[in-house]
DNA sequence: GCAAGTGGTGCATTTTTTGCACCGGTTTTG
DNA sequence: CAAAACCGGTGCAAAAAATGCACCACTTGC
C-alpha cells in the first residue's frame, strides 16, 4: 500500500472500514485498529448491508467472515481504489505534476541490472514518478495483480495465467555462467549433458529455470540435476562463483557481463533445453495509471531491444 | 437510466449532486431539481474539490461549467456507477435471483425482426432480465458506450473507431429488395447498375447502406443514386413498398422474407458494392454487467449461424 | 442604475454519527 | 460445570456534521 497521507475522501470511508473489518477479523479488533467504538463501526457495516441490499459477512461466534457477497465487493472496492488513484494521478499530470506511482512484481532476475536500469532512465525523464518493486514467484505476481496490489507484473512464466492479460512476450534461453577458465568456457553454445558433468548451482524447484532445467534433463539419461549449492536467491547463487569453481544456470536478462570479468556465460543448446518465457503482463481489462502505462509503454521497447 | 429505485447509496451521493450541477449547468438550478439548498449544495461541491485536491468546475458569471479535471472525474463517476451496478447484478446472480438489465445501441436494421427474436429467446431462459433496446447513428453509439448508457452497440459501421472493442464483426452484402414480379426478380444477383435504372427508394445520407451505395455508384457512369423517396426509417420504406412498386436496400438480417410473400430479396453483386460490416462491440477495457455478458455471448454465436 | 442572476458565508437549527453502558449469545478456560 | 472472555447488537444521551435561512459581493442585461 503506497497511501502517502491518510487521505480521507469520504465517498470511501465505508470502504475503508470493511477493508478493515475484513483485515482484523472482527468488527471489535477492527474498531480498536481505526480508533472508533465497536458500536458505531458495527452500525456503519449494518448500514452498508442495509443500503446495498445484501449482507456482506457471515457472523461468527469469534467474529465475522466474507460471505460470497462480500468477496465481490471487496474486489469492486480494490477496484474503486485503485480506479480512483488512476484519476487523480490524470488530473495531476494535466495541470502539469507529472507525478504518480508504478508498482511492479517482477521474477528475480530482474532485479539487478534490467529494472534499476529501465527505471532511472525512466525516472530521469519524470522525476516526480515513485516505483515499487518486489520480488514475486509466478503464482504471487498473479495474485498481486488481482489484488490491484502491483500494477505491472514481469515474471519467467511458462504458462498462461487467468486474468493474467499478456502485453509483451520474449523468450530468453538459459545461460550457464562460469568462470572464464572453465573448461567449456571456449564453447559458444554448452550442451545440457555436459554442463550437468560438472559441479553446478542451481535454483529452488519453485523457480523457473529449474523447472526448465528437470524438464529437459529427464529426457536424458545418465545425467541429472544435482545441484552441489541450491538456493531460491540468484544474487547468492552469483556471489558464490567467486569462491567455488561452479556452473551455475540464468537468464541473460539477469546478468551484466560487461561487469564481471572473470565469469562468461554461454547460451545452453536449445535443442536441449527449452528457453523460459519472458511474459509482461497486467490484471486483464485494467486501465492502469498513466504512469504505469507510459512506464510499460517502456519496457515493451526495452525488451524488444534485447539481444 | 434505469434505476428503478431512487437508491441511496451514501458513498455516491455527491457524484449524484455533481451530476445534477452539471446537468443543470449552475448549483442554484441543481439545488432546486434536488431538494437541497443551494448553501448546502455548495458546501458539498466545495468540500469534495478540497478533499479531491482539484477544483472540477469553472466558476462563471452564470453559472458554472466542467473544468478538463471534471471531464475526467465525470468519466469516473459514470464508471464507477456503471460498476456498482455490475456488481449488484453479480451479487443478486449469486443469491439465485438471476436479475439484471441489458441496454443496447443498435442499427435500425436490427430492430424489426432479429433483436427481438433475440431477446426474447433470453428472455425466455431468464426471466427476470430487463432490456433497453435504442437505436442510435455510429456516432451516437458510440458515444452510448462511452458515457455508460449502453453496454453493447451492434450496429452497421465500416469505420473502428477508438474505445470501441469489436467482439464480433460479420459482413453483410446489401439486399434489393422488389416486388416478385418486378423484372430484377428472378436473377439471383442484382448487379447495382441494373437496380438503379429502376425507380428506387434509399434510405438517408447519415445511414451505413447508403454510404456503401453512393461510394459504389460513384464508380459507375450515367447512373446515379437517385431515391423517388428517401426516408432514415427502412420501416417507412418497407412499407412503402406495399403501395409503389420500387426496390428498396437493406441488409438482410433486417429482413424476413418468410412472411413477406409477395416480396423476394436478392444480393447486390459484391464486385459492385462492397457488404456492410456489422460490428457488436462494447466500451473498450470494460467489463460487462453479467447479463450483458451473457446476452453478448449469445449475440455473438447468433451472428455466427445467421447465412 | 437597477433587477435578476450567480457563487460564497455566518449562524442557528436539524440531522446524523458516535461513545458509553449494557444485553444475550458462544467459546474458551480453570 | 461455572466463570471468564470474547463476540455482535441496542437504547440513549452527547458530539459532530449537514442543512436552511438571511445576507454579501459580484457580473450581466436592460
Amino acid at each position: 500500500m503506497h497511501h502517502l497521507l491518510g487521505e480521507d475522501m469520504r465517498h470511501l470511508k465505508d470502504f475503508e472500514f470493511i477493508e478493515g473489518v475484513i483485515r482484523a477479523g472482527s468488527i471489535r479488533k477492527a474498531s480498536e485498529d481505526m480508533n472508533i467504538t465497536a458500536s458505531a463501526l458495527n452500525r456503519r457495516i449494518n448500514r452498508f448491508e442495509d443500503e446495498f441490499g445484501y449482507e456482506i459477512f457471515e457472523r461468527l461466534p469469534r467474529g465475522v467472515r466474507l460471505n460470497p457477497a462480500g468477496e465481490l465487493l471487496l474486489h469492486h472496492i480494490r477496484s474503486q481504489r485503485s480506479d480512483f488513484a488512476r484519476l487523480k494521478s490524470q488530473v495531476s499530470d494535466l495541470s502539469g505534476v507529472r507525478r504518480g506511482h508504478v508498482s511492479i512484481a517482477c521474477s528475480q532476475a530482474l532485479l539487478p541490472y534490467f529494472l534499476p536500469r529501465q527505471i532511472a532512465r525512466y525516472r530521469s525523464g519524470h522525476s516526480g514518478v515513485t516505483f515499487s518493486v518486489n520480488a514475486r514467484d509466478r503464482v504471487a505476481a498473479e495474485r498481486e495483480l488481482s489484488e490491484f496490489a502491483s500494477d505491472i507484473a514481469l515474471v519467467f512464466e511458462p504458462l498462461t495465467m487467468v486474468d493474467f492479460e499478456v502485453v509483451h512476450a520474449m523468450a530468453q534461453p538459459i545461460h550457464a555462467v562460469m568462470r572464464a577458465e572453465h573448461p567449456l568456457a571456449d564453447q559458444p553454445e554448452i550442451r545440457l549433458r555436459d554442463a550437468l558433468r560438472f559441479p553446478h548451482v542451481a535454483p529452488s524447484e519453485k523457480l523457473a529455470v529449474r523447472v526448465l532445467l528437470e524438464t529437459a534433463a529427464r529426457r536424458l539419461t545418465s545425467v541429472e540435476v544435482a545441484p552441489m549449492i541450491e538456493s531460491e536467491s540468484f544474487d547468492f547463487m552469483r556471489h558464490y562463483g567467486a569462491w567455488e569453481d561452479m556452473i551455475s544456470f540464468q537468464f541473460p536478462v539477469g546478468l551484466d557481463m560487461d561487469h564481471q570479468p572473470n565469469l562468461v556465460s554461454r547460451p545452453l543448446a536449445v535443442r536441449d533445453v527449452a528457453p523460459g518465457n519472458l511474459l509482461l503482463g497486467q490484471l486483464r481489462g485494467r486501465t492502469l495509471p498513466v504512469a504505469s502505462a507510459r512506464f510499460m509503454r517502456d519496457l515493451v521497447s526495452a525488451l524488444r531491444a534485447l539481444p
